[in-house]
RNA sequence: GAGCCGGUAGCUCAGCUGGUAGAGCAACGGACUUUUAAUCCGUAGGUCCUGGGUUCGAGCCCCAGCCGGCUCACCA
């Protein structure tokens, strides 16, 4: 990749310095400090089309408006010359006229590239193509581009009205290094992030619709906790410590409830130091959120009703379509027990399996890495590999083994149990919930248990936070508590089959 | 971390059994006052990822490395 320097192999960027140069000797000032804009693409072209279907139309009537945009397209005519710009609502093609501009400023559109950000004052008419266009009565550069876009050519198909695209901006590395180009180039992609927009803020209107309270807490954290994951460390020098990345919001926010904040939400990035692949970023974004007298069964009516709402927010109706497969966000989603739904795949009762079959039932799927794995781990891997791949329509799965959430009341008629569900979609997590572990002493016991584990070798398992335990004993009401990852259910709703396609700027190897 | 595939012009890609590098689009010059992948004529553009090696000669073969994609493993 030629990249740097001033030339640019063939010269590109060479030429559009002169160009901005000529500019200059010209009087026209390349970047510009403000513009008006009073109209915007795909908008004015529709209430055009609407105010010509109603006949209240009276061509070159009416007031010009202002389009701002970038210049996608430009095919030039001798005398006349047509361009395409493109905005955030689309695009809107421009017919410049030499007699109309005037010689002066059409000969300024020799000086301009595919790139440039422009404003054009004009109005709408109808070509004997039959494209909605604006007659350009003048124009403005904004801001010029030194660096050639990616811009492919696109072709709309008449019969279907799909776009195929010629050329263009494909290679994964370079569109997530830069985003911007891909963002520039590529429209779905905008799309995607509107999409995910919509979600994240339809989330945050559901949960204060209910009366939750939205809160941050701190992403540096003396002790980690909440889930079972491998940290970030970082160090503050002025209080020369060591302080984690937070790899869940779980234990501060339920240290509110404690505090009295009977309902709370966060929508957070959180870190975790594990691999990468399509469905993990080493930072994520989660909300939790966490009620106060409600136990699991509470949560499980809530999430039912978020998801829906978020697939509505995202795609206008209740369902989506996941890489081929149609997905229907109808309540009541599917329920299923845990220890049902393995002891099915296992022709066995899980519980009653002992640790040394577990993990050869294991090892025989292909696991590996399973010497530091406890009863709860191999439970969970045998469930991710016989299980989990079917859950493709939404369902929660309850109930799970108890030394698999720490975090988690027993089940009231099972202890062995936890009262815990998950929500699977696509094969893939979407949520995880319980009811809340309340009781300080039994916490303490759990966290202990985790610790063991951890000596054990299991680098994951959590360890033992002592002020949260101070929290408990100052007493946590029963609360049920939620935890989505927004990366995953976004991925589902605009069936994007990679987490890097739907995080801005995924985490990438050094360049 | 392992396996497979890949890295050639600004972009998308071709390049045979090893013989001094190609196309389309983009760019540049010219013609054209309703085009739309505009068209037509012409021009320019390359550390073939990096470093070694084999060979008279390497984009191509060998070795090492870097980067990426996919799959698997761990994790959400």
């Amino acid at each position: 990749m030629s990249g740097g320097g001033s030339g640019g192999p063939s010269g590109v960027m060479r030429t559009r310095r002169e160009k901005l140069e000529a500019l200059r000797a010209r009087g026209v000032e390349p970047f510009a400090y403000s513009c008006e804009v009073t109209a915007r693409a795909a908008p004015s072209v529709a209430m055009f089309e609407e105010a010509e279907a109603a006949g209240s139309l009276v061509e070159g009537r009416g007031s010009a408006e202002h389009w701002a945009g970038r210049l996608v397209a430009f095919r030039s005519h001798g005398r006349s010359a047509f361009a395409d710009l493109e905005d955030h609502t689309g695009r809107v093609q421009i017919y410049f006229k030499r007699n109309v501009v005037g010689d002066e400023a059409f000969g300024l559109l020799d000086l301009l590239d595919r790139g440039d950000w422009i404003g054009v004052e004009g109005r709408l008419f109808r070509t004997r193509a039959g494209q909605v266009t604006v007659r350009a009565d003048s124009f403005r550069l904004l801001a010029k581009s030194l660096r050639p876009l990616p811009l492919g050519k696109v072709e709309i198909d008449a019969g279907t009205g799909k776009a195929r695209t010629y050329s263009g901006f494909a290679d994964r590395e370079g569109r997530y290094r830069q985003r911007y180009a891909d963002l520039a180039v590529n429209s779905g992609v905008r799309e995607v992030f509107r999409l995910r927009a919509r979600v994240v803020s339809a989330a945050r209107r559901f949960l204060d619709d209910l009366g939750f309270l939205e809160v941050e807490t701190p992403v540096l954290q003396p002790q980690y906790g909440g889930a079972s994951a491998r940290p970030f460390v970082t160090h503050h020098n002025a209080l020369d410590r060591q302080l984690y990345l937070r790899i869940a919001d779980e234990l501060y926010l339920k240290r509110l409830i404690v505090g009295g904040m009977d309902r709370v939400y966060e929508v957070s990035k959180d870190f975790r130091n594990e691999g990468i692949d399509r469905f993990h970023n080493p930072e994520f974004t989660m909300l939790e959120f966490y009620q106060a007298f409600a136990d699991y069964e509470d949560m499980m009516e809530l999430v039912e009703q978020l998801f829906v709402t978020l697939a509505e927010a995202a795609n206008g109706a209740p369902g989506c379509d996941y890489q081929g497969t149609r997905i229907d966000f109808a309540r009541p989603f599917a329920r299923l027990r845990f220890v049902d739904a393995l002891g099915e795949a296992l022709g066995a009762d899980p519980l009653a399996l002992p640790v040394d079959e577990l993990r050869e039932r294991a090892r025989a799927l292909g696991a590996d890495d399973l010497e530091g794995a406890g009863r709860g781990k191999l439970l969970d891997k045998l469930f991710g590999e016989l299980v989990q791949p079917d859950l493709v329509q939404p369902t929660f799965v309850l109930d799970h083994p108890r030394e698999l959430s720490p975090l988690a009341k027993a089940r009231r008629s099972a202890p062995e149990l936890a009262e815990r569900f998950e929500l699977f979609v696509a094969g893939q997590e979407m949520a995880n919930a319980f009811s809340e572990l309340n009781d300080p002493i039994a916490q303490r016991a759990r966290l202990e248990d985790q610790a063991e584990l951890r000596a054990a070798g299991d680098e994951e398992a959590q360890v033992v936070d002592e002020d949260y335990i101070r929290a408990l004993e100052y007493g946590l009401p029963p609360t049920g508590g939620v935890g989505v990852g927004i990366d995953r259910v976004v991925m589902v709703l605009a069936d994007q089959a990679s987490i890097r396609d739907v995080i801005l700027f995924p985490t990438l190897r050094e360049a």
